[in-house]
DNA sequence: AAAGACATGTTTGAATCTAACATGTCTTTG
DNA sequence: CAAAGACATGTTAGATTCAAACATGTCTTT
């Protein structure tokens, strides 16, 4: 699925809030100073964000200059997570189902999703929200118990209904990696909604940025055998590389 | 002396939306320019302005430009929105399992709700966002299809889950009211939701702002019989006080 | 009275922006 | 099928805008 260039430096700047034009020339090194600035002043006058002098701010980050803890870690790696959601986006399809798991890696993908006629369901309020926006998709929302640190629901409810739910494409994010413990995370309610997602979507896209990699969280919810894509920021070691191709995992 | 120059310069930026540095040049003519760039300066840091090239804009002109259905609903009358909130938050004690609508109105009230040791449940993701930043409540959040209108969850999974819970006290919102028709709204599966946790709820409050009034929406979720106490922004119409009144409701 | 803090003005070089024109691609039209 | 037009992009150059640095003046503190 296409997603334009314009787009994507306008997720780049709502991500992260503020951008220079020296970053942005950077972020897209196959177009000029001046088309970026072009960009720039077509998404200043759809409202979308304000030039200032050196680059451009967006909007949210004016009207939201409290600084949560969540949106701090938003920032983080704005670059890697934008890599990822672009090659996640190639994998959507018009009218399927698709699952978003919560986190800043998904919000990224929330914010360059096309407005196309998609059925989402997501385990992140947030991600929810930033979707409708969109006017495009149907969006459902899991229910349960919403967890502060990454945003998310979570609980018995949220299982149950999944078992009722049909999913094409899972896309999911991870806080750890390790060979020997596999997609790892911190919640423990959290992983069991991430394991009855990958149950039942009949393809499954991780996301993972390649500093995840080599730790470990208390809760294991996938292994290499349970996915089909894994998508990185960066190159991946050699010896993980090996093994995920061997187990039939494609890599991105 | 200075300052009542910059609350000045800040004043005609906030009145006008925007203004040029040569603008503000000939309208502050007893200073130099760099002193009203340094003005900007100090302004922007305060969070009152945003500097562009060639001048600055308010922060209101920006967000305010941005016509989101929602937003611009959100706006309406919110003294009244803001007053019924502060009558609301009385009700509001230490350790009670609560549950809070969706809608603008719960939004004003979620904006003031005191960081308490409270169980918050409701169907708006957007009143679950802003409620988890205040590091006070838990708050679960009913999962559901996600209604662009006002924001809010509904459907099968929300139902059962409301059948096994517990709810002290309820705050209720209505986009209608009228002596035939009782509360209603115009949303089958919302409303089915509000009739859901009435039932269950030990206490009922309904918060309604006096416009509401003698409109009629598709679906009735309650009557005067089903609620415990009316808050509204104003004085209410006499004979509907008096029949509220004869059916044991109290009104604040 | 001296020292420091602060607001302001002036100069100057640098950074940034935009206008104008050039090129290439794709679509429309004769 | 070719010509014309629309559009996105690149290049250049000049104009504008910005901010650093230093100088001056005023007020407070010691």
């Amino acid at each position: 699925m296409h997603i334009d260039r314009r787009d994507m430096v306008n997720a780049y700047i709502q991500n992260k809030g503020e951008a220079s034009i020296k970053e942005l020339e950077q972020e897209f090194s196959d177009v000029s100073t001046m088309t970026i600035r072009r960009d720039l002043a077509h998404l200043e006058e759809k409202g979308y964000i304000v030039r200032v002098r050196g680059g451009a701010k967006s909007i949210d980050s004016l009207t939201n200059n409290r600084e949560d803890e969540y949106n701090s870690r938003l920032m983080e790696n704005v670059e890697g997570k934008t890599e990822m959601a672009k090659k996640a986006v190639e994998f959507v399809e018009m009218g399927r189902a698709i699952y978003m798991d919560s986190g800043t890696t998904m919000m990224c993908l929330a914010n360059i999703l096309p407005e196309a006629n998609l059925s989402i369901l997501t385990s992140g309020p947030n991600i929810a929200l930033e979707i409708i926006k969109r006017h495009g998709p149907s969006v459902t929302l899991l229910g349960g118990q919403v967890n502060r640190d990454n945003i998310s629901v979570s609980g018995i409810s949220a299982l149950n209904f999944i078992k009722n739910v049909n999913i094409d494409i899972a896309f999911m994010a991870t806080s750890a990696f390790s060979l020997q413990n596999g997609f790892t995370g911190g919640n423990f309610s959290e992983c069991e909604i991430k394991r009855a997602v990958m149950a039942k979507a009949n393809k499954n896209i991780m996301l993972m940025d390649v500093a995840k990699i080599g730790k470990n969280m208390p809760y294991t919810f996938a292994t290499f055998e349970d996915i089909d894509v894994l998508i990185c920021d960066d190159e991946l070691p050699d010896n993980i590389k090996m093994v995920a191709q061997s187990l039939g995992v494609k890599i991105v």
